[in-house]
DNA sequence: AAACGAACTTAACCCAGATCAATGCGCAGG
DNA sequence: CCTGCGCATTGATCTGGGTTAAGTTCGTTT
C-alpha cells in the first residue's frame, strides 16, 4: 500500500524506515469512485493527495463551462496549493476520472512534518519545485503552441491522456471546444491517410 | 543596499543578524543597463536574482518571435528554475527593461545555505511556493480570459506594467500581436468615450 | 537640423476556432 | 432487450486575432 509512496519519496530524499513510518502514520487511505470529487470549489483545501492507482483532474468553472487544468495519474502528488496555502475557499474542483485509490495527508500534519525535520522540509521544497516545473511546461504549451499542435504534443508525449480521458475533457484541457477537437482530429487523421 | 532584501526575507522567515549576514555575504551587487541581458537562451542559469530597483522580463523566442513570460519589478526574486534545477541550457532570456540594480546569488551558494540550515531550506520552499502561485495566476489568466479581458485585467491589477513597459512587450505577454493590442486598446477607449 | 529606426496605429483581407443546430453512436440502468 | 442520456461528429455561419502593408510619431544619432 505504501510501496509507491516510498519509491516516489526516495526520488527526492532518502528516509530511514523510522522516518518513513512517521510519514505513513499521518496518511489515510481513500478510494474515490469514478466521477467522485476529492475537492469542490468553495471548500477550503486543507489536504494533499498521492495517487496510488487511477486518475484525477482539476478544473474550474467559468460561465458554467469547465476548464480542465491538468490530469494526474499514478504516483503523483496533488493539492490546490492556492487554497492550501492561503486557507481561502478553493476555486477549483478535483475529480476522479476513474476509480482512484489514494493516500491523503492533511495540512496540519504536513506542516508538522516540515517543522519537525529539515529532511521533510527539503522534501516539501523539492516537491513544490517539481510542481512548478510541471506548471511551466503547461504554460509553455499554452503560450507557444496552437490548439492543433497542443493535441499533437499530447499524442506524442502523454499518450495516457489520449487513451484514458474522454475527449470532452481533453478539449477543455487544450483550451478549445469539443467540436473543434473533433475537427482537429479529423484534420490530423486525414492528413496521415494521405501520406 | 540590503534593506529591501531584509524586508522581503522577513515576509517568509525571521533571521538573526548573523544569519542575514551569512546570506548577504554570498550576494553580489550588480547593475544592469536598460536592454542588457541577465541571461541569454543557451546559457546555463546557475544564478538567481533579487531586484532592488528597475524591471526585468523573461521571454522565449519561437520562430524568431519573442514571447514574454513575465515582468518583474522591485523586491522580486527570479531565476529560470528549469535550467537552474536541471543544469541544462536555458530556453529563456532575462532582460532589463530599465536600468536595474540587483543582487545576485549563485546556485552553489544557495544550495549551501539550504543544506546549512533548516531556516534557509524553509525560505527556499516558501519562495518556490510563492513563485508557483504567481505562475498559477498567469496560467489562470491565459486559460480563462480572452486577450481583451487580459488587457483589462492588467490595467486593473498591474498598472505598473501598463505604465513602465512598451506595448510591444505587453502584447507578447498577452499572447497577441502588437497590431491586435492596438485594436484592443482602440476598442476599449472608444467604448469608454461612448459611456 | 536632418536622418534614421523603432514603436505604434490603421486598414484590408484571411482563417482557425467559436457558436448554433442536427444527427449519430455507445453504454449504463431499468 | 429496450431506452435515454451524454459524448462525439458534422455542417453552416460568425468573429476576433493573424498577416501584410502603409503611414505616423517620437526619440536617438550624426
Amino acid at each position: 500500500m505504501f510501496d509507491q509512496l516510498r519509491t516516489n519519496f526516495t526520488r527526492f530524499v532518502e528516509l530511514t524506515d523510522a522516518e518513513f513510518e512517521e510519514l505513513t502514520a499521518k496518511m489515510k487511505f481513500k478510494t474515490l469512485e469514478k466521477n467522485e470529487f476529492f475537492l469542490r470549489e468553495g471548500e477550503v483545501c486543507n489536504k494533499a493527495v498521492f495517487i496510488n492507482t487511477g486518475c484525477l483532474r482539476y478544473f474550474f468553472t467559468v460561465d458554467g463551462m469547465e476548464k480542465t487544468g491538468q490530469f494526474f495519474f499514478e504516483s503523483t502528488w496533488y493539492t490546490d496549493l492556492e487554497s492550501f496555502l492561503s486557507g481561502e475557499p478553493s476555486e477549483q474542483n478535483i475529480q476522479a476520472l476513474e476509480t482512484t485509490q489514494c493516500l491523503v495527508i492533511n495540512k496540519a500534519d504536513l506542516h508538522q512534518l516540515y517543522a519537525q525535520s529539515h529532511k521533510f522540509e527539503r522534501f516539501g521544497r523539492l516537491l513544490v519545485e517539481h510542481g512548478f516545473l510541471g506548471l511551466r511546461r503547461k504554460n509553455k504549451i499554452l503560450t507557444n503552441l496552437s490548439p492543433e499542435e497542443r493535441y499533437l504534443d499530447l499524442m506524442q508525449n502523454r499518450p495516457k491522456v489520449i487513451e484514458r480521458v474522454p475527449q470532452i475533457h481533453i478539449a477543455s484541457y487544450l483550451g478549445i471546444q469539443p467540436e473543434s477537437l473533433s475537427r482537429i482530429r479529423k484534420r490530423i487523421f486525414e492528413q496521415r491517410k494521405r501520406t
